[in-house]
DNA sequence: TTTATATTGGATATTATTGTCCACTATTTA
DNA sequence: TAAATAGTGGACAATAATATCCAATATAAA
């Protein structure tokens, strides 16, 4: 479904949003033990989400990852997504033709269509700040 | 969402239960040409799809891939899915953790699983026969 | 202004996936 | 039974994705 980045992308910001609601800022190491990723990878990952401007990064002592409170609301999956896979989600053919074309479809493209309006609706209406209150209060896990 | 091994894998199959429809078998570089997939390739998933019996294939001169006419409706999308890339479609996690697992649910376990009963339910449901009747009638393509 | 800390960015390594090559086997037909 | 044909299987190659290493940069605090 995603690359194995964007999940980690995913669980980094649940991370860092939740981090940044009791006013935390958060290191790489952090953010790399939170979510059971490889710290150097997940700092490229970091990055992207940084130059997105999903995510801030302070250089220095006292640094480290952090989300505006007042912004948290406004960022969706979706933003995530496509920060990192591009829109592959959005524009790709289920059968891998060189892109969905509803004139010329392929053969599951209708069928295929009802689960990616699903999956997008999904993407632009689930917040980063609700899944990190529900992580927040114990209901989910970022890793396992 | 599919492995392109897995593409490759419905996309043939497609094309060898239409050709069975109108009683032709077809090679291995015509199913290379209908799909436009890499042959040697292609080779390879083909045996994997007729080990799990999903078509036919028959070695010598008038040799080559089909697909029983009678047991056409039978086969759904989901076998070949499963032949190819198993069932991390069912059981994989949406942020990557393990497995998906309720009792210990990543944070869009509960997003994800609408969207993955919805694409179960699809490729449980939708025969290569109907896709390859489409296909047959011109509605749908195999390349571009 | 020195030191310590934390992210950044580039190079490189590893692994999985995709793709190729070729000799071998089975099978049909002449 | 010889020759031609078509799939099979194993080894190998190329590419893409994932992951690591380390020197450089920025910044805060002493
Ligand atoms: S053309 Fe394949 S999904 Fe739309
Ligand atoms: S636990 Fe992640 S999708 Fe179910």
């Amino acid at each position: 479904m995603f690359s194995k980045a964007c999940e980690y992308g995913i669980r980094a910001s649940i991370f860092i949003a939740e981090q940044s609601l009791l006013d935390r800022k958060v290191s790489l190491k952090d953010v790399a033990e939170a979510i059971e990723s490889p710290s150097a990878y997940t700092s490229k990952i970091l990055q992207r989400l940084s130059k997105s401007n999903i995510i801030n990064s302070d250089k220095g002592p006292t640094g480290g990852f952090s989300m505006d409170k007042s912004e948290l609301e406004k960022v969706k999956l979706s933003s995530i997504v496509y920060a990192i896979d591009g829109d592959t989600v959005y524009n790709g053919c289920g059968l891998g033709l060189k892109r969905c074309n509803a004139d010329k479809p392929c053969p599951v493209h209708n069928q295929f269509k009802v689960i990616r309006d699903e999956l997008k609706k999904m993407l632009e209406t689930t917040t980063v700040k609700t899944l990190a209150m529900d992580f927040e209060k114990g209901l989910t896990f970022l890793k396992r």
